[in-house]
Parts: C-alpha cells; sequence; structure tokens
DNA sequence: TTAAAAACAGGTACTTCTATCCGTTTTTAT
DNA sequence: ATAAAAACGGATAGAAGTACCTGTTTTTAA
C-alpha cells in the first residue's frame, strides 16, 4: 500500500474517536497518525507533530455555549490558513442549513452528519483528497438554500445583533419562564405575533433553540443573573 | 359607608395597575390607598404611608430570572413580619400548584390568577377581611396535592439542590442547544432516559421549563457563558 | 411624504418538550 | 448484604415551541 492517506481526528469524546480510528484501521489505504481532544490546540499540534495528516475529521458535537458555528469556523480557518494544503472533513451532529453553509463558506472541504455509515466516511476522505472536496446531496442543498444570503450570513456571524425594543422585552420575558401565552396576554397582544418575534429572534441571534436564547440573553447582558 | 376596606396594590406595570385601580374605585366598600410598582421596597413605603391598607394586591408575574417562586415568598414573609394585620392577596399568572402551595405556606392570605375575573378580586378581599383568608378551588387543589410533600418543598426552597452527575452533563448538553434525540445520541442512551432526567431536573431546580433550566445552569456555574 | 422597518395578527404543520405511568439494572453507601 | 439512589428504558398524552405562509397597521427615518 504505498501512498497512503495520513487523517487526523479530532474528537473530544474517548470512544467515539476511538471508535473511528479503528473503522479507519479496517481501510488499507487510510492511516490515522494524528488525533486531538479539542480544536483549540490543533495548530498547535501539528506543528510539532511527525506526519502530517492529509485530512483532518473534525467533530464540532459540542461548539462552545451560546454560539453554534463561531468555534467549528475558527478552528477551519485557523487550520487553513496555517496549513492550506490539509482537507478538512467535518463531523457533526447539526443538521442546520445555515450551519453547515457557513462552514463550508469558511473554508471547510467537506460535511457529514454524524450518524452517517462508515462507508461514507470512506468515501468523503477519498474524495477531499482525490477532488479537493467533498460536496453530498445534504451539504449541496445547504448551498443552494443559503446562497443568496451570503452577505446576511457572514454579517450575523460578525457583526453585534441589534434586536429591537420590543424583541428584547419578549426574550427577557422567555428568560423568565413564560410561555408565548403567558406574554401575549401580559404585553396585550396576540400570541401568534409573540411567535412571530420569538423566530425573529432565534433567527437574529443564530440559536436553535430557547437554549439558545436564554444564553444569548445573558451573555449580551439584555437580563441579568446575579 | 362607613369603614372602607383600604387596599394597597403592588403590580410592576402601569396599565395593569391602573386598570386595577379603576376596577377596584367601582366598588363602593373598596379604597385603594397604596401603590407600589415592585415589591422590595413594599415594606419602606408602607412604614411612611398616610393611610395603611387592609389588604395589600400582589402581583408576581415578573420573578427575578431564575427563581420562580422566592421573591413572592420573600415579599410575603417580609411584609408578614412587619405588618402582621395585613392580608395578602397574591395576583400571578403562574398557575403552578407547587407555586401556589408555596406562597399559601409561606404566609400568603389567598391566590388568584390573573385571568380570573373581577368579580373573583372582589370576593376575595371581601373574604380576606371578613375570614381571614380566601381558598378558592384551585388553590385548595394545589394545597392538598402538595401536602404530603411538605419538607420537599422546604428544602427545594432553602438547601442548594444537589443535581447528579449525569444530571449535570445532561444539563450542559440542554444549554448548548441540543435537542432530546441529540442528547442520546450522543451520550448513547435512550432518548426516554434524556426526557426523565430532563424531568428531574425541572422538578430538583424548580424551573418551568428550558429556559429556567439554562438560567439556572448559569446561575450555579454548571456552564460557563464567558 | 414616502419608503422602510417594526409591530401586529391569522393559519397550518410539524417538532420538541413536559408530564405520568410503569418497570429493570447498576452503583453507592451503610 | 441489603437498602437506597442513580441510571436506564418503554408507552402515552398533551402542551409548548419551531417554522413556514399570508397579510395589515403603526412607527421611524430619509
Amino acid at each position: 500500500m504505498k501512498n497512503p492517506i495520513y487523517v487526523g481526528i479530532v474528537e473530544d469524546q474517548v470512544l467515539f474517536r476511538e471508535g473511528l480510528k479503528a473503522i479507519l484501521g479496517t481501510w488499507p489505504e487510510v492511516e490515522v497518525v494524528f488525533e486531538s481532544p479539542d480544536g483549540y490546540s490543533v495548530v498547535d499540534k501539528l506543528s510539532n507533530c511527525t506526519t502530517r495528516p492529509h485530512v483532518l475529521l473534525v467533530d464540532l458535537s459540542l461548539p462552545p455555549l451560546g454560539q453554534t458555528e463561531f468555534s467549528g469556523i475558527q478552528v477551519t480557518q485557523a487550520v487553513i490558513q496555517a496549513y492550506p494544503d490539509i482537507r478538512i472533513l467535518i463531523l457533526s451532529v447539526h443538521d442546520d442549513e445555515n450551519f453547515i453553509a457557513q462552514l463550508i463558506e469558511n473554508g471547510a472541504h467537506g460535511y457529514l452528519v454524524k450518524d452517517c455509515d462508515p462507508g461514507e466516511v470512506h468515501e468523503a476522505i477519498l474524495a477531499v483528497c482525490d477532488k479537493g472536496s467533498y460536496i453530498n446531496q445534504r451539504t449541496l442543498k445547504a448551498l443552494q438554500n443559503n446562497l443568496g444570503r451570503g452577505t446576511k450570513t457572514k454579517s450575523l456571524a460578525f457583526s453585534p445583533i441589534q434586536l429591537t425594543r420590543r424583541e428584547e422585552e419578549i426574550l427577557g420575558l422567555i428568560c423568565r419562564q413564560l410561555t408565548t401565552d403567558e406574554i401575549a396576554e401580559k404585553l396585550f397582544i396576540s400570541s401568534k405575533t409573540v411567535n412571530g418575534h420569538r423566530i425573529n429572534l432565534l433567527q437574529k441571534t443564530g440559536s436553535r433553540n430557547t437554549a439558545g436564547l436564554v444564553v444569548y440573553a445573558i451573555k449580551n447582558k439584555i437580563v441579568h443573573v446575579f
């Protein structure tokens, strides 16, 4: 087996990491030469690594609190800047189109959801080495649906989000554990309206659900915990 | 109209406060002699108040972040300790039995949900003056269902809650915006189990929903925002 | 004063969460 | 070794949240 593909694994969970290694180990043309439990030390570790990987398999299952995408993007950007030759394959539980599109736009060469079968991982590794990238149906769809929103996505990631007064008010009430109906009752408006503000809040803050909204609110001092 | 009933209103929302005053004003035997936008300054304000109210109508729609019941309890206790003669009628959007029971146990003389009709407010005001308390069907049910859990309720309110390792882990993942199914997948357990832990977390932290869980987690440094 | 933004409201479909049952297995502490 | 606590899992039901669509009215700013 000449010209093996050197693969690096970035995954915080030991069990899953070892499982991945075991699976990759069954493929003769693949060799795991690097692993890291987190994304932040990856660049450092790569610098004094005996055999530099061709492909980096990066698990993004646990982004830091309050930001669904930023850390993944940061790691991707950092690695690509330092080692432009390394191909980056993202492995994530998140199936959000925005998320996927943002990662690809920021330099990742492929995106796999975590419950894909080993065959797809194999295929993806070969593809990023051979063709430079691996775009499956899911990723393609995400990119298409986010094509027009290039600027929107960017401004969302880097500029401080501006919430309206009403949105902040409702966000505060959400943090105080009021339901949509209760908020509507308290503000003398329809619950449909509250629902609308809720959706806008999720969109503006880039949250997936209520938990994300609360973290955002606290982080940005829209509500005060202490 | 001799022997009017002097009533005080504690309500942060101007519109609702004025509306209440207007409604109470139509009852000849009732006179509003005191109002306050928040519960914390109530005791102070009562001390230099020309006509001391017989009944205090306290709105608890907006408890401080992360605690559904404590502030209401604190205000109730403070007023009762300083002015044992004053009858306290709680007015709240919360229909939780635990919440109601805790307030009554801590000295409130009556509990009304905010969407009750004016007639019930009238009835309640007369009742707390006449009989000393006003217990409606809802309140009675709440008290009965919480009768056996007296100690449980108390320990929940005053002792720091002890979460298990697994519970903290799952709480962390909730804060990171993972859904129950995603958490189950990540931890290699059934979503039913995650659901169980979720319910226990709500119960232990005294939260009403996910928002409460996140606030609790941040407040108690189970996750770190910054 | 005119256009844009914000707030409002209704409908519909689907997903996730909340709540109660019930039970088993594993871990921990006495 | 035994009991208690923790973790696990299944079924079911209903409440709340998420995500679209469609509009109108009010506010704000150019």
